[in-house]
DNA sequence: AGGTCAACCTGAGCGC
DNA sequence: TGCGCTCAGGTTGACC
């Protein structure tokens, strides 16, 4: 599910529970996901204040008052639920649907924090994780050490990409999925910068001129943007924390448009899908070389 | 070193 | 109604 705009709308709803909050109790409901939960995890959770709620790529932290930070990923199916306590009510900017009575087959971690709200992790896929890291040392830490700039950071820039995608002989296509060069972009996401940038998801990497990768980075900073504005994308499993659904699927160009129209103006072409290191990839041949 | 691919897991949708 | 197949927003580790 979640790529960079997904997490950050998830974050967004997150931050008026938790931020600033207490963790009033933790409950895992299975001693994994898709790595084991570290030793004595509800012990240096429960009873902590999350100082500050962020995020990392796809990776949503929430740095806690110990000295500890709860690092989540959301997988390809991973949800952060919200509930208020005892009835709907709008905490901060956000309205949360009161708790629903017994626990879902697939609710892996609840939180109750006292904004008062339930949070409750839930992942069919289990391809997400939950872990803890010292917060001093998480750059540092083996998750993040090699990720590589924050794509709607001043980091990233025409300068930065042209760099990082010299001399490579991979598809464009799959230096952008690369997490080494540019933190938190997924499939969505490349398809359409790349329709609306123009370049063909098949360009080697290192074969894209120069001219032609500020109007790239442009296109990427424009999509995340858009995307993070409209709440995510949902094409099946991402919510926001409020439980809504996300809205920029409607402003999909080329993903899972396979055969329809290219909504380039005035280019002739059908959107066509094909496979690229095992991910789909849609892209329109006539307007993207 | 750099690149590709199967594996991890569950559920939804489709054709028969 | 049910079976079998394909596909899904991500990451990793084994292999060329």
């Amino acid at each position: 599910m979640p790529e960079l705009p997904e997490v950050e709308t998830v974050r967004l709803g997150l931050s008026p529970v938790l931020e600033g909050r207490l963790l009033t109790d933790v409950q895992t409901r299975r001693g994994d996901l898709r790595i084991p939960f570290p030793k004595d995890f509800v012990a240096r959770t429960k009873g902590r204040k999350v100082k500050k709620l962020w995020r990392r790529a796809k990776y949503l932290l929430a740095d806690l008052d110990s000295g500890e930070t709860l690092v989540i990923h959301l997988g390809m199916s991973g949800r952060m639920s919200v509930y208020a306590h005892g009835k709907q009510r709008r905490i901060g900017s956000y309205v949360y649907d009161k708790a629903p009575d017994g626990v879902g087959k697939h609710d892996h971690v609840v939180f109750e924090t006292d904004a008062p709200a339930r949070i409750i992790f839930n992942d069919h896929r289990r391809f997400g994780l939950m872990t803890l890291v010292d917060t001093e040392g998480l750059e540092q830490d083996k998750l993040f050490k090699d990720i590589g700039v924050e794509p709607l950071s001043e980091q990233f820039n025409a300068t930065y990409l042209a760099k990082r995608l010299s001399g490579k002989k991979t598809p464009i296509k799959s230096a952008l999925l690369d997490q080494r060069l540019i933190a938190g972009l997924g499939n969505i996401y490349v398809c359409e910068a790349l329709h609306r940038s123009g370049i063909s998801p098949k360009r080697l990497a290192g074969s894209i001129k120069r001219e032609r990768i500020a109007p790239l980075v442009a296109a990427i900073k424009k999509v995340l943007s858009a995307a993070i504005a409209a709440g995510g994308s949902t094409l099946r499993d991402h919510a926001q924390a409020t439980g809504d659904p996300g809205n920029f699927q409607h402003q999909f160009l080329a993903y899972g448009r396979e055969g329809l129209a290219c909504k380039t103006a005035k280019c002739p072409g059908a959107v066509k899908r094909i496979v690229q290191s095992g991910r789909s990839t849609f892209y329109c041949p006539k307007c993207q070389t």
